[in-house]
DNA sequence: GCATCCATGTAACCAGTTACATGATTTG
DNA sequence: CAAATCATGTAACTGGTTACATGGATGC
């Protein structure tokens, strides 16, 4: 229900409000300059997330101030001043035409922890930022979302195994690609270990 | 130019002959459950590359042999049985509503060297495809293939590590996914030498 | 004063998935 | 004979990218 980007969106401005350009950039960091979101979808997944009441905006020009569809009529300069003022009086320094902070909300926060407890798979890539946010978790939750990965990963292993003494010997290139998947579960495993083996420490002695 | 998609199936065929139904099995196994193609994407892209002569019908219903779009005339019944006969006369022994089975022209084998070798880096799914494929290229070519992905290895490992102190020390589960993302980097640096390390003793003493 | 970066947005396009339509063969 | 599996295809939808349009601010 909740797309990838809605969820690092969501969470980048649990910790901090944050206007779209600087958003993206947050996002390359976050997930590596590959699967970088494009303006083009980042946008468009603010406009939305901010109509269905999860994101509003902080900072800058409001809905309600949006430019105007280029009327064209007699006082441009006039109304140009007039905007630039109202965007001075927000408190922005400087800036492009305009820029739009957003924060999050409650329902924001809800939709966060929602998607990040949420028990359907997801991919790779859903559970990369589900560990990036997990702070916002209890540490059961946590818990919970690392065993199910564990479970997950368990499941591929098998699969890999079944393959190799599928039809026939492997190609040389094809065994060692096979290998190479196979030995890289087994480092994930051991990773996820140490972070369940913290998790349940956490939750025997709270301190 | 050429998709990952094609190169699946340009790779597969080069091995063996095979038809549609067959061909997404054996694209689930090469690549794993996950990114395996679905029926809607894998059809259209047979059909687009037998439009580009890189891979004729073989066997089964053929272009000019196409089941009528359904005139209802009255002979429905014979016609039926006709086609069937075509169908068993092309020795097919079981199968559905006649089926294609695809292989791979010369076209089709220039196709796929080429999208092998093409030095454009395309993301981790094309460089483990050409990976699968690689026994098609010459041991240069690989050496070529496997080098250039070393240095992109290198070039992310590198942005990790000037992510790291970046905007101040990390929350413990980015740190955990950072370090498991560097450790998973030099395991398959690793690796690769493995295989080129191979390639070059293939180089000196061809034998 | 020109290039470059900041900043937001829209529109056209594209690749893929899901759902649908169709029908044959095999097996319990 | 019903259900599952084999087999091919189309159509609608979806989520994303690229390219475009716009314009302020900064630095050389």
């Amino acid at each position: 229900m909740t797309s990838p980007l809605d969820l690092a969106v969501l969470g980048l401005l649990t910790e901090q409000d944050l206007h779209g350009y600087e958003l993206k950039k947050r996002l390359g960091e976050l997930l590596g300059s590959k699967v970088s979101t494009s303006f083009g979808s980042l946008y468009p997944a603010l406009a939305r997330l901010e109509k269905q009441g999860a994101l509003k905006v902080v900072e800058g020009r409001t809905a309600t101030q949006a430019p105007k569809p280029a009327p064209m009529s007699g006082s441009l300069a006039g109304e140009l001043a007039a905007f630039r003022s109202r965007v001075r009086e927000a408190g922005l320094s400087p800036g492009g035409r305009g820029r739009k902070v957003y924060g999050i909300t409650d329902i924001g926060r809800e939709r966060l922890v929602e998607a990040l407890a949420d028990p359907d798979v997801g991919d790779d890539r859903t559970f990369n930022l589900r560990v990036a946010f997990a702070s916002h978790l209890s540490a059961a939750q946590r818990l919970d979302l690392f065993e199910q990965r564990r479970a997950e990963l368990i499941r591929r292993r098998g699969e890999h195994a079944r393959e190799r003494r599928g039809r026939g010997p492997l190609d040389t290139y094809r065994r060692a690609l096979l290998e190479r998947d196979v030995a890289s579960i087994d480092s994930d495993l051991t990773w996820l270990d140490g972070l369940i083996a913290g998790e349940r420490q956490l939750l025997e002695e709270p301190r």
